[in-house]
DNA sequence: GTAAAATGTTCCTATAAAGAACATCGAGAG
DNA sequence: CTCTCGATGTTCTTTATAGGAACATTTTAC
């Protein structure tokens, strides 16, 4: 059940429209400390809420989730797009789109990504090493 | 706000597959009461139950709560996950889809990521603080 | 008309979301 | 460098409401 998208969700939305924590309570009538608990996956909000939001942001609720409707359309198009660039056939599946949709809403990751992606090989292997540490450490929590 | 038609579209459904109520609550593990509850719009079900329902029913969320969305809207959805809309221009650009090219000839770093992504945001943040150490702990070499 | 099933209702409990106050972070200004 | 202030995060308490069990009613089948 991937509900930990829909905080990082309401944040992309929220920042999009430049808005601060205030000015989206002021719209919902609720407080501001409860959309901060939104957005750090702390608390859900309940559904006339997630109604609002999704009329506020003029998303689908449904995507407003995460729970994209479109996936097997963009991924037609995806695959279309890098037939071209690349020669061997690799796997772009609904959870890449997932992965990419992701990427463009938490831009620091990607930035990071950025910078990992022109590092000489031998750098990237070491980092992809801690990685998969801090993957199993922090797993355990 | 029109929430009661969630109450009859969950009726509809059910009777539809020629479900009692305490075949649906089986399938949700949940008890039955809670059930005639929700056809008589005397509760809400939850956001988790509400995705769960949706999957059975194969119903969008929106259309299961009776929010019917036009097509001009299934457009700009689509056009907001590509991201190319006006004010945005860091999203999606040349460089992403370098970075796009680079996990799909990196899996290993994508499955990392993959992983990442769906993790609560806290151990995202955590994570991102220290790939953040490491990035400038290697930049020194 | 009766029995059994399906559904509706009441009451209680438990859960978790909302609010308020306090704490922390971060971006300028000096 | 530090101070300030706006924005965001966190803690604690209160409140609202969904869920469960048992009982009541309605519907269906015979």
């Amino acid at each position: 059940m991937s509900i930990h998208k829909l905080a990082s969700n309401i944040k992309y939305y929220r920042t999009n429209q430049n808005w601060t924590q205030q000015k989206l309570a002021d719209q919902l009538k609720i407080s501001r400390s409860v959309i901060a608990k939104w957005e750090n996956g702390d608390v859900l909000p309940d559904l006339p809420t997630i109604i609002k939001l999704s009329q506020i942001f003029h998303q689908s609720i449904d995507s407003l989730l995460g729970l994209n409707k479109h996936a097997d359309q963009l991924l037609s198009d995806f695959q279309q797009f890098y037939q071209t660039s690349t020669d061997d056939e690799q796997t772009i599946d609904e959870s890449f789109l997932d992965l990419i949709s992701f990427l463009i809403k938490n831009p620091q990751f990607r930035d990071q990504f950025d910078q990992i992606s022109k590092m000489p090989i031998k750098h990237q292997k070491a980092i992809h090493r801690m990685i998969s540490t801090m993957i199993n450490e922090i797993d355990k929590f």
